[in-house]
DNA sequence: AGCACGCCGACT
DNA sequence: GTCGGCGTGCTC
């Protein structure tokens, strides 16, 4: 007897920036579970995704709906990602499809891995023994089975020559395992010494992990306090629990010396997670992590995403760093998403840094979190001695930036065979080119920015998109010869300037943008602890995380710099760069000295790095911010517009500014143009939207752009909670 | 996000 | 006459 079978029907959503959840029939030959990640037909291909919910109230017509073509083999999303990629799309705004992209990042991982087949020595040998073919048995018998690629690549021969003797059979094919295992941290690895502050600390969050509990921790210390030793022991009571841990890191703090300090801990490195993570390792790292083999994950912000199966702990270090917050694709701060996360997987959340954010501070003070403090620095070492170098009186003459009281500081400090840094957070020679005749200024065509110059790479770089070329001969307005004239420093230039005044001493210079590799920077940071190099000079970098025992002397020469500009952080984020700097000098038994040069010397955030006051610095910064309404007492939402016509852009903002939202807690400021006027060819035009606490910012904006078409050459973007004012 | 459809300019 | 540029719109 056949009646009309209503097939079983559930909600797919799919990591595309479309719509939202899509409705398929569920095939009874399929064993379809929420979670599962399943493919299934779209127009005419096949996507990827995962199976979201139950259609109950599926009212899609029977001939619009397509079956499910397969259920791969992987273990389900959790449960607790589901909700998390739910809840940050409506906390961002953005579609569904494309916060769950951030999930699944690494699509290969999702199939089962090919078995590769590797070659291994037969001991016979061939009866043509020619050259390549020697290269080749070479390697094979001595590092055993490899894959063919692998041996061709290493003996500089083509895959052919293997095959050939694998024909002769002089090399025998064997199944390779399909990855390297994933080592198992061991809690009980090291003996742990800890000082009776940190003991304390450490009592607490272990506690707190073992009782499954929701709860943020702002663990607060000096540098070289030893915040990290604290939360280990938190990871520690999480692998007793048998659950994984995420430990989040701004991109930069990712460094060989910190992996080293897992490893001496727990025996074995943790599972990186960030982007400049090979495929191969990727697949693997993704795959321990959603079947919980992955016991510490230590990763960049994009680990959020990651599909853990069973987290019971996340810890972000350096809590205050301005890079957690992503600007594009999804906008979204992995601070803040990581104590939601904590609160949907009913578990801890640690918030580390020597400087927190004025938001976490806040927060602690009402209680919302609890506050640890580390007050002193382990092993007995002092804080360093901080003095300012007023530029307006020691003004080291033009085109120079190395004041004479800095020189001597320095001269001193190397004599007595010391280390010394030397910060300015500006890469290239010089952040501005003009021509000396004209005073024609070399600007990016893309962007309304100044091309800066990088003498090493003998280019012109634009430092917001990826426009670069060499110095033009002659000058494209006044064509003047040879006219163009470097302004202002950078590292580079710097370098120049401390070569002329310590001509016989070794100097280095560290930036984002020279040291291309891991390697390279454990390379650099090996010179810097046998003593190789004596001045090191070098942009924010060098600013986190470093142990260097032997620097003593700090000189940070524009203490200025990023205090200006319309950034409602400016000031918060200089001391707290400041302050990390100045934490560089003096970390073992020989005290450091810092000298800070500013034309500001009675500015509060140079004042309160010299006194060494932050709390007064902070109290004073609160009641700015509470008196404007601003974060963390209001809430703010920024709307871009961008396009590569700026009338139109302005004409669409004019628009949307007729009917914005008004009210007595709700302030729109703009449509104004962007600072950055124009990045990357697409003018910009900004809007800023500032409520109280007590409103939901992004009803607000829901109910303004409800209803209007975005033309399509125009772009919007939705910024919760913008760090970049730009 | 893709991919097709569709409507206008330079080629065989 | 056709190839191909990328604007517009849809995908369960």
């Amino acid at each position: 007897m056949s009646s009309t079978i209503k097939h079983r029907r559930v909600r797919v959503l799919l990591p595309l920036s479309i719509g939202d959840v899509y409705d398929y029939r569920a095939p009874a030959s399929l064993d379809v579970e929420i979670g599962h990640f399943v493919t299934v037909p779209l127009g005419r291909r096949e996507v990827t995704g995962v199976v979201w919910e139950e259609a109950i109230d599926s009212d899609l017509a029977e001939e619009r709906m397509k079956d499910i073509l397969a259920v791969l083999p992987c273990a389900k999303l959790p449960q607790q990602s589901l909700k998390f990629i739910n809840w940050v799309s409506q906390y961002t705004m953005q579609r569904r499809g494309k916060v769950l992209r951030m999930a699944m990042s690494v699509p290969d991982a999702l199939y089962p891995k090919a078995p590769r087949t590797g070659y291994r020595f037969t001991n016979k040998v061939p009866e043509k023994l020619t050259a390549a073919r020697r290269r080749v048995l070479d390697i094979v018998s001595e590092s055993g089975a490899q894959t063919a690629t692998d041996i061709a690549a290493i003996a500089g021969v083509s895959v052919s020559v293997i095959k050939g003797l694998a024909e002769k059979g002089v090399l025998e094919t064997v199944d390779l395992p399909a990855e390297s295992p994933i080592e198992v941290p061991d809690g009980q690895f090291a003996e742990v010494e800890l000082s009776p502050d940190q003991v304390s600390a450490a009592n607490f969050l272990a506690s707190a992990v073992g009782s499954h509990e929701f709860g943020v921790s702002l663990l607060e210390g000096v540098t070289g306090s030893g915040k990290t030793e604290v939360y280990f022991e938190a990871i520690a009571a999480c692998l007793k629990e048998g659950r994984q841990s995420l430990v989040l890191l701004p991109e930069i703090a990712l460094t060989a010396q910190l992996l080293a300090r897992f490893e001496e801990r727990f025996g074995v490195r943790p599972v990186e997670w960030h982007s400049d993570l090979g495929q191969s390792a990727r697949r693997r790292n993704w795959r321990a992590v959603i079947e919980g083999r992955a016991g510490i994950v230590l990763g960049a912000r994009s680990a959020l995403f990651l599909p853990f199966a069973k987290l019971g702990l996340i810890v972000v270090d350096e809590e205050h760093e301005s890079s957690f917050k992503q600007d594009e694709g999804v906008p979204y701060n992995a601070r803040d998403m990581a104590v939601v996360r904590g609160k949907i997987g009913s578990f801890p959340v640690v918030l580390a840094s020597a400087t927190p954010s004025l938001e976490s501070l806040m927060n602690a003070k009402m209680g919302k979190y609890e506050h640890l403090k580390l007050p002193s620095r382990y092993g007995g070492a002092t804080l360093p001695n901080v003095n300012v170098i007023d530029l307006k009186l020691n003004s080291p003459g033009s085109q120079r930036w190395i004041s004479e009281p800095l020189r001597v500081a320095i001269e001193e400090t190397l004599s007595k065979k010391q280390q010394v840094m030397l910060f300015l957070n500006r890469r290239g020679y010089a952040p501005l080119t003009l021509c000396d005749s004209c005073g024609h200024r070399l600007q990016c065509p893309n962007c309304s920015a100044w091309l800066v110059e990088h003498r090493l790479m003998n280019r012109l770089q634009c430092h917001h998109c990826g426009y670069s070329t060499v110095l033009p001969k002659s000058c494209s307005e006044c064509e003047a010869e040879e006219s163009f004239k470097a302004c202002g420093p950078g590292i580079e230039r710097l370098v120049e300037e401390a070569e002329a005044l310590f001509p016989d001493r070794k100097i280095a210079m560290m930036a984002s943008d020279t040291i291309s590799s891991p390697r390279a920077a454990s390379e650099f940071v090996a010179a810097m602890e046998s003593g190789e190099i004596e001045i090191l000079i070098g942009t924010q970098i060098v600013a986190k995380g470093y142990h260097f025992p032997n620097l003593t002397l700090v000189g940070i020469i524009d203490a200025d710099l990023g205090l200006s500009g319309g950034d409602l952080r400016a000031a918060e984020r200089t001391y707290q760069l400041l302050s990390q700097v100045t934490g560089r000098a003096g970390r073992e038994t020989n005290p450091g000295t810092v000298y800070l040069q500013s034309y500001l010397p009675e500015h509060p955030v140079i004042d309160a790095i010299v006194h060494q006051q932050g709390d007064d610095f902070f109290a004073l910064e609160a009641e700015g911010r509470e008196s404007a309404g601003m974060p963390p007492y209001g809430r703010l939402a920024a709307l871009i517009l961008s396009g590569a016509n700026a009338e139109s852009v302005a004409r669409f903002a004019a628009g949307l500014a007729r009917r914005a939202p008004m009210g007595e807690k709700i302030t729109v400021l703009g449509p104004a143009p962007a600072p950055l006027s124009m990045i990357r060819g697409r003018h910009r035009y900004r809007f800023l939207v500032k409520c109280a606490r007590d409103i939901n910012i992004q009803s607000v904006l829901g109910k303004w752009l409800q209803g209007y078409k975005v033309p399509s050459d125009i772009r919007m973007q939705i910024d919760i909670d913008p760090y970049n004012f730009m």
